[in-house]
DNA sequence: ACCAAGAATGAATAACCATTCATTCTTGGA
DNA sequence: TCCAAGAATGAATGGTTATTCATTCTTGGT
């Protein structure tokens, strides 16, 4: 212990104020696990701190790691980002597909509520995760490559939603309706919500978005709903 | 020339190249025309570069004015920001109310029809607008000074909508519609099809919209539209 | 048990940026 | 015309950040 210099000692006493942990046992994973782990570091940070403000050293930090990793793994910080958007963007995109090309056996009415509570669901309106969407929205008009990323899943999607409501449309016999201005009314307004969630959750519940979009629905396809 | 510096030399070239200007005379203005002019030039930069990258010598520049005269009139970049959104959203929330709170001569369709055209008016969707609107959204989850600075006047803006839903519902005798939820939800879907309308401009045009939103209210006022 | 391959670390680097302030310039009043 | 008040400028400063890479450590194969 005498023999200690002084930088030992701020360095076990930093080390243990933190964690009890008296060393740091390095850990050596796949390249993929990697990855994972420093994308969903970078949402937390993102959601925490916001694009603009979130570094690397904040990110790798988050993700208890050593600064450099994130560049062995990505290359660059942009790299890092465009591929965390795209994480979260595939996630909510091939969901909505997923549901709304289910099995034929499935009628058009349950699979339309499945489409909405999806939306709102726990998972896809958690803080973290809007928070990281409309971050990208912020930057997009700036950022062709956030766009471009995000509009082939967006155009699948909304021709997958116009589909679904041409089907509804032709089922109920429904007259003096478009179906690809009420997809886009909806899409907007799910957005809508989701924005309301994010920035006035004060002001909106996620069961009220829920009755809310259930109400447009119900509007448009009363014999439905 | 022979005695001339090649320093000289180069910024002649560049004076040259940039504007044929040899000298630039400078200008004193008073303080709020300044600010404006810095507001107006960080609008303009925060729509090309987004609000992430948006710098000070980017907005002086914009402005054709030096580096510190954004810190002379603003103390900090902090400041200018908060400014900037104060004016963006004042723009858009005092226009909405001001229709809102129109003469009672006026009927209540018109009031409503103008309230919408507002929203989707060329002024308030001009990229410009839309892309601070959303850059500023984008930090709002992480800057709760942000957030204070919209909230009070979007309160305001949805107490009006509602009581104005609220006469509506009353003179149409109309059924099964909560005020507040649909003014929300109408609130909602105008924001979402500014965001359209920002990202993906192709698929949406603003005579699209304005249909999209009309269809929204004739469903739940049809009495009225 | 030992070693080579390569994963992980973090100090160092180079670039960028907000802010400061000594200096220069403009302008309205005397 | 001349000057004082203070508006405008931009070089300099100090702090922050992404990225690099020499070094250290882990692990699977032998």
């Amino acid at each position: 212990m005498t023999a200690m210099t002084q930088k030992a000692q701020h360095k076990n006493a930093q080390t243990a104020a933190t964690q009890n942990e008296t060393k740091k046992p390095r850990k050596i994973l796949p390249r993929e696990e990697r990855r994972q782990q420093l994308i969903e570091a970078t949402i937390r940070c993102i959601a925490r701190d916001g694009l603009g403000s979130t570094t690397m050293q904040m990110v790798t930090k988050e993700a208890g790691l050593s600064l450099g990793i994130a560049n062995l793994h990505f290359e660059t910080k942009d790299n890092l980002l465009k591929e965390t958007l795209r994480y979260v963007a595939e996630e909510y995109h091939s969901g909505q597909i997923a549901i709304m090309q289910g099995q034929e056996t499935e009628d058009l009415t349950s699979r339309l509520t499945a489409l909405l509570n999806f939306q709102l669901s726990q998972g896809v309106t958690q803080r973290q995760k809007m928070a990281v969407w409309f971050a990208y929205y912020g930057e997009a008009g700036a950022r062709p490559v956030y766009q471009k990323i995000v509009s082939a899943w967006d155009r699948a999607a909304a021709k997958q939603l116009e589909t679904l409501f041409e089907a509804i449309i032709e089922d109920g016999q429904y007259r003096n309706i478009d179906a690809a201005d009420l997809a886009m009314g909806y899409s907007a307004l799910i957005d809508g919500l989701h924005l309301a969630l994010l920035v006035t959750p004060r002001e909106l519940t996620k069961k009220q978005a829920k009755a809310i979009a259930k109400d447009f629905l119900q509007r448009a396809f009363p014999k439905h709903l």
